[in-house]
DNA sequence: GTAGGGTTAG
């Protein structure tokens, strides 16, 4: 392709640079690294506009040795105080996460414009110092742009700052940034990851412009606040309005059917896949066999995981997952011994699926063995509900006393779960003495999901302590937190049937599955809210009021 | 006529 090159010396760069960059645009990035050795080898000699091409391509590969390399050639050959050649180095440090190279040559520009500024934040945002970030965008001394905001959104998103979010969205509009598609999508997504769905939804409502971007923030923010339902009514209406999902969008959808069971929705996806052409990957692959799994069809969730043709452990949990709710827990064991054989390494979800298959058919040894595997081999932490598993487990075989065992050896309080899957062993085995300490245990258990008091109440039920029952309610409706009742939608025969919570029509088995969801969110919404503030609140009393 | 920063998911 250079070959031409070798023959005379070129003096004319603007050819070859046009080339690189070309390169360096494709989604092979890294043969803008090779043709740069190739025409330099033949007597090219690169200029200011060659350097920032090529860092790009480091940065997209994540080539911190060769960027690098090419910062010590642009010393050498006196580009550094280009602004453009600057800007391509901190952007270059910035992606690979390397923010003290970034911040050095920051601090030793004379002129930077927004560019400069923007790279810095965005490498400040993307290493996940958010505080950081704030504090270097409240310092800029040039006027920020849409990508600034973008950023800084990201940022706001990433911290689960309401707060700090609904302030930068003041300053877009000071800024007058409102009407940017990009900064549209992305205030959509702060506000989804702050989980303050309401504005996020009118956000969406206002923009003057939409893309597929926009859909996808607002469906996956809709399945992840647990209305699915609402998340399909969303792609319907994104397909009326002529704009293709794609894959990103496309998972959303997979998880808002599998929450709902709604088969027949999620087999028209896979069609769709096809018929569109859409690559498969790990994750579109995850989400597939995950709602095939939750809609009941283990069988296409199996043939549908043979047939993806790359994996990743995602994809793999999603099988054994699959496979372990509905009980096949040697298939399970087998199929996770597969997985390691290949060389997947597993984690703390992949032993969530392995021991609750080993729970569900009672393979206690196993179970046990697994357990200690975890930590011993894979190094990995367990976690409340490894424990509640193993608990489960050790008390449906009957061995109450190791149970109890665990339960205090765990680092953690042991929660409704873990402390109701042992008082109905005890209920079972006639342990009166255990079951008296864990009620006890019970009524010190505070938090502000209903789901877990519903449990709380029946179990009180379930153990004939009416006082304890009427006390719990009269409790819920103190806190206001009997409003919103959880549900769950679940498609029989092509036609969608909703459970709520307290409704008498269904089975005491639905309404323990339904439970079961809003304590999992529960524990979502707990991990969510774990970050550390307190450097957050100080900037938002400096900068935003 | 060439160059640098930005949005969505597991």
């Amino acid at each position: 392709m250079v070959e031409f090159l070798a023959k005379k010396p070129i003096t004319n760069t603007f050819p070859v640079n046009s080339l690189i960059t070309s390169y360096a645009s494709s989604n092979t990035p890294e043969t803008a690294i090779l043709a740069y050795k190739r025409v330099v080898q033949s007597g090219f000699s690169p200029d200011m506009y060659t350097f920032p091409v090529v860092l790009k391509s480091c940065g997209k590969i994540s080539g911190i040795r060769e960027g690098k390399q090419f910062h010590g050639v642009i010393v050498k050959m006196g580009f550094s105080n280009e602004l453009y050649v600057q800007n391509g180095l901190i952007h270059f440090y910035s992606v690979c996460g390397e923010c003290d190279g970034s911040g050095r040559l920051f601090d030793e520009m004379s002129v930077r414009d927004v560019v400069t500024w923007n790279s810095l934040i965005s490498g400040y945002v993307r290493a996940g110092l958010f505080n950081a970030g704030f504090v270097i965008f409240s310092k800029m001394d040039v006027n920020p742009n849409a990508a600034t905001f973008v950023s800084v959104l990201v940022a706001c998103g990433r911290l689960g700052s309401f707060g700090i979010g609904r302030g930068v969205h003041g300053l877009v509009f000071k800024c007058g940034f409102e009407s940017s598609l990009v900064v549209g999508n992305a205030l959509i997504d702060m506000y989804v990851k702050c989980l303050s769905l309401d504005e996020a939804k009118k956000v969406f409502d206002e923009i003057s412009e939409r893309d597929k971007v926009s859909w996808t923030c607002i469906i996956s923010g809709l399945v992840q606040g647990k209305n699915a339902k609402e998340a399909l009514e969303y792609f319907n209406a994104m397909q009326k309005s002529g704009t293709e999902p794609d894959k990103v969008t496309l998972s959303s959808v997979l998880s808002a059917c599998a929450s709902l069971g709604a088969l027949e929705y999620g087999k028209w996806v896979h069609e769709y896949i096809n018929r569109k052409g859409i690559e498969w990957d790990p994750y579109i692959g995850m989400a597939m066999v995950d709602m095939y799994a939750k809609c009941g069809s283990k069988e296409l969730a199996s043939i549908t995981f043979r047939g993806i043709p790359c994996k990743n452990i995602y994809t793999w949990n999603a099988l054994l997952g699959g496979l372990a709710i509905h009980g096949h827990g040697n298939e399970v064991l087998l199929h996770f011994q597969e997985m390691l054989d290949i060389g997947t390494k597993p984690n703390g979800v992949t032993f969530l699926a392995v021991l609750n298959a080993c729970c569900h058919s009672g393979l206690v040894d196993e179970g046990c063995r697994q357990f200690n595997e975890m930590s011993r081999v894979y190094n990995l932490t367990p976690k409340i509900k490894h424990y509640g598993c193993m608990v489960d487990l050790l008390c449906r075989a009957g061995l109450l006393e190791e149970a109890q065992e665990l339960i205090r050896s765990m680092p953690m309080k042991p929660d409704v779960l873990i402390l109701g899957a042992l008082l109905s062993a005890c209920k079972v085995h006639g342990n009166a003495d255990i079951s008296k300490n864990i009620l006890g245990k019970l009524g010190e258990l505070e938090c502000d999901d209903s789901g877990v008091y519903v449990v709380l109440s029946n179990i009180y039920a379930s153990n004939d302590k009416w006082e304890d029952v009427e006390r719990v309610r009269r409790l819920m409706k103190k806190k206001g937190i009997n409003k919103f009742p959880g549900s769950s939608v679940v498609e029989v025969d092509g036609k969608t049937h909703e459970f709520v919570v307290g409704d008498n029509k269904h089975s005491q088995q639905e309404e323990v599955y339904v439970v079961l969801n809003m304590l999992t969110k529960h524990v979502f919404l707990r991990q969510e809210s774990e970050y550390n503030m307190s450097s957050t609140d100080e900037f938002e009393r400096k900068f935003l009021h």
